[in-house]
DNA sequence: ACCTGAACACCGTTCAAGT
DNA sequence: ACCTGAACACCGTTCAAGT
C-alpha cells in the first residue's frame, strides 16, 4: 500500500483550502453553468469537494450566499449606457433595462434582491448612478431619495415576474388563463374590464417596461413628499 | 380479530372523499393555522388523512394550489373602502393598502401572485375596482389599461418585500447592513448617495407606501402611451 | 376512475467528533 | 480553528399496483 494520499486522481489541483471568496467564486461559476436554482448548499459543497456542513464556517446561510452572488453579477450592469447624447430619462430606461435583463436570467436572484436588501458595492454603484441621473434631470432631492427605491423595486419585480414565467413547466399557461378570464368578464360583473378589453394585455413587454419607467419618472418628479409628521424618522417595519 | 375497519378512531367524521374544493378549503384552513409555508403537498395530504400522491388527481402542482388559495384570500380585500367622501386617489391608496396588508401576512402568496398571473374572480374584482377608480379620477383609458398592472405589481412587490423581512431568522439584519453601507459611502465613490444621506432611508413604511402610490397615480395620469408601432399587438414574452 | 404505498431524487441545517 | 460524517427533519413528484 503506497502512502500517497488516496485522493489525487482529481484534476482539481491539490484541493484548494476553503475561503469565503473561493466559495462565492465557485458559486458564481456553478450558477453560470447550471442556473442559480442548482446552486444549493449541497451541490456547491460537492463542487468544492467537501461536505455541506463545511460551508457554514464561511457563509451564514443560503440567503447570504445568494446575496453575495447577486452583487457579483451586478458588476456587469451597464452603468455607462449613453451618457449625454440622449436625454437623462432615456438613460434611466437603459440602465434599469440592463439591471432587469441580468436578473431575468436569474429569477431566484431577483427574488433575493426583493427579499433581502442588497448592500454590496455594485448595488450601491447602481443606486448612485440612478440618483445622479435624477439630479441631472432636475428632480428634487427628497423625491429622488424616496423615488430611487421605487425604480429599483419596479425593475426587480419585473425581472422576477418575467424571469419565472416560461421557466415553469406549463409555459405561459396562466397568461392564457388570464387573457381568457378577461375576455369572459362580461359587462354586468366587470363593466370597466369589459370596456377596456384587449388593451389590458396589449403591447410588447419592452414597450410596457419603457412606459412604466416613464410613468415612474414623471410621478417622482411631480409628486411632493408629504409634510413631515411626528415619528417620521427611522426605517422600522410595519 | 374483529372485522371492524381498523381506522375508525379518528374524530374526523367518516373521512370525507376528496374533491378539489375540499382540498383547497383544507389548504386555506391549514394556512390560517400555520402559515402558507407549511401548506406543502405532504402536510396537506396528512391533514386530509391521505397520501401526497392523491392530491395530484385534483391539483396539477403546488403552484396551482397556491394560486387557488390566493384567490380565496383575495375575497377579503376591502373594495368598498370609503367610496365618495374622500378623493378617488385616497380610495386607491386604501384599496391597495388592504390588498398589500393581506399579502404581507402571507409572503409566499405574494410571490405566487408575482410569478403566476392570478386570474380568479376575486382578483378580477380587484382589477375592476381599480380601473373604475381610475376612470372616476379622469385618467384616460389607455393609461388605465397599462397602469393598473403597475399598481398591482407595486402592491404585490411591497408585500413580498415587507412580508419576508422579519420572517427570516436574522431580523432586519440586512436592513442595518444597508444603512451602514449607505452611511459609509463616502463622497468620492458615491457623491450623490453621500449628499442625500439619511433621507434615503427616512419615513415610515406607511408614509413611503402612500407616497409611492401617489407617484404611480400622477405618472399614470400624465404619461401618454407611446405611439403605436409595428408588432404592438399581443402579449408575448421577451 | 380514483386512490395509494413506496420510491426517486433531492433539500437546509446542526452537531458531535475528529484533525 | 477548521473541517467533516452522519443524522434530523423535511421537500415535490411519479408510478405501478390496487380497489
Amino acid at each position: 500500500m503506497p502512502i500517497i494520499a488516496p485522493r489525487s486522481r482529481r484534476e482539481r489541483p491539490a484541493k484548494p483550502s476553503l475561503s469565503r471568496d473561493g466559495i462565492i467564486e465557485t458559486a458564481v461559476a456553478l450558477m453560470r453553468e447550471e442556473g442559480l436554482e442548482r446552486v444549493t448548499m449541497r451541490r456547491l459543497a460537492a463542487a468544492l469537494d467537501t461536505g455541506p456542513s463545511s460551508l457554514y464556517v464561511y457563509v451564514r446561510n443560503t440567503a447570504e450566499l445568494h446575496a453575495a452572488v447577486l452583487d457579483e453579477l451586478l458588476g456587469s450592469v451597464g452603468l455607462k449606457a449613453g451618457v449625454t447624447s440622449e436625454g437623462w430619462d432615456n438613460v434611466v430606461v437603459r440602465v434599469l433595462g440592463s439591471y432587469t435583463g441580468i436578473l431575468i436570467e436569474h429569477p431566484a436572484l431577483a427574488r433575493s434582491a426583493l427579499v433581502t436588501r442588497p448592500s454590496g458595492p455594485n448595488y450601491l454603484a447602481l443606486v448612485e448612478r440612478l440618483l445622479s441621473l435624477l439630479r441631472e434631470g432636475g428632480v428634487a432631492d427628497p423625491q429622488s431619495a424616496w423615488g430611487v427605491d421605487l425604480l429599483l423595486l419596479f425593475a426587480t419585480s419585473i425581472a422576477l415576474e418575467h424571469g419565472t414565467r416560461g421557466l415553469t413547466l406549463d409555459d405561459g399557461e396562466d397568461e392564457e388563463a388570464l387573457a381568457e378570464a378577461l375576455r369572459q368578464a362580461d359587462a354586468t360583473g366587470y363593466p370597466t374590464i369589459a370596456a377596456l378589453g384587449d388593451d389590458l394585455l396589449s403591447g410588447t413587454p419592452e414597450a410596457r417596461f419603457e412606459w412604466h419607467v416613464r410613468v415612474l419618472l414623471a410621478g417622482i418628479a411631480l409628486t411632493a413628499r408629504p409634510a413631515r409628521e411626528a415619528g417620521n424618522a427611522g426605517p422600522g417595519l410595519p
